[in-house]
DNA sequence: ATGACCCGCGCAGCGGGA
């Protein structure tokens, strides 16, 4: 079973990548963020070509995630339960869930957070712990869980370059920091440290001043395996190439498999 | 060489990204 996550910036900008990407890794499931386009205008057919069924949940220009897989599924959420009425926004299209393989898959894109002054960051973390909520039961009722996608949340100083980030940023600010601990502690695994402990791992380059090219990255986009899962985890990668390609996405996929 | 990102939207330049 290969899974990964990748937010693409922009669906349409990204059909070529996105393509030669499952041709050559060929993931049983590949989460996808940032379409910025509502699900009519999803190049749906270029996937089904290459045997990957689409489920969208879309919104004009912003946000938006997919799930691509060559697996049968179920969709079983097309929002986060019990946003709404933590006074979040539900109509943002940040979250998606399906039933594959014996798991359930919340493929996810949580608010950045710094736009919108204080009550956008607010917005951030109510949407975290809607997100935590909602973990928690699914783990309460033992579900083989897996939470992926990009989660805007840098989640030690190993995760993002010297320099990288403002010591106030939204993504390394401690409150946020503290909602991906707490995913932790419900007994979550994240796969990418759990085979790499410490050091640098990056998800994310910036568009600018050459910050590829100079590794000063961030990572923001996780994996998360409830014990079960955990358990079966055989690798997990970045795929830096994709984000050397010619117009890249901003971010790399992230992919795991499991045995 | 004195500026150097990329989206959508929509046709100028702004908001958002991270």
């Amino acid at each position: 079973m290969k899974l990964a996550t990748w937010n693409v910036n922009s669906i349409r900008k990204r059909v070529a990548q996105v393509r030669a990407w499952l041709a050559r890794e060929a993931p049983d499931v590949l989460l996808l963020q940032e379409l910025k386009c509502e699900a009519r205008d999803f190049p749906e057919l270029d996937f089904a070509a290459l045997g990957y069924r689409a489920e969208i949940v879309g919104q004009k220009a912003y946000n938006g995630v997919a799930v691509l897989a060559r697996i049968p599924f179920e969709v079983r959420e097309r929002e986060l339960p019990g946003l709404a009425s933590a006074g979040g926004d539900p109509l943002e299209a940040r979250y998606l869930e399906i039933a594959a393989a014996g798991m359930v898959i919340g493929g996810l894109y949580a608010p950045n957070g710094n736009s919108g002054g204080v009550e956008g960051y607010r917005r951030k973390l109510r949407w975290l712990d809607a997100l935590i909520a909602h973990g928690r039961a699914l783990l309460a009722a033992d579900t083989p869980l897996i939470l992926a996608g990009d989660f805007n949340i840098c989640p030690d100083d190993d995760d993002l370059a010297p320099g990288a980030l403002a010591p106030d940023d939204a993504l390394v600010r401690p409150e946020s920091r503290a909602r991906f601990r707490s995913l932790l502690w419900l007994g979550m695994t994240d796969a990418l440290r759990a085979l790499t402990p410490e050091g640098p791992l990056y998800t994310f380059w910036d568009y600018q001043a050459g910050a590829f090219a100079a590794d000063r990255g961030l990572r923001i986009d996780h994996v998360l395996l409830s014990p079960t899962l955990a358990e079966r985890l055989a690798s997990a990668n970045v795929d830096r190439a994709a984000r050397a390609a010619e117009q890249p996405s901003d971010h790399a996929p992230v992919s795991v498999t499991l045995t």
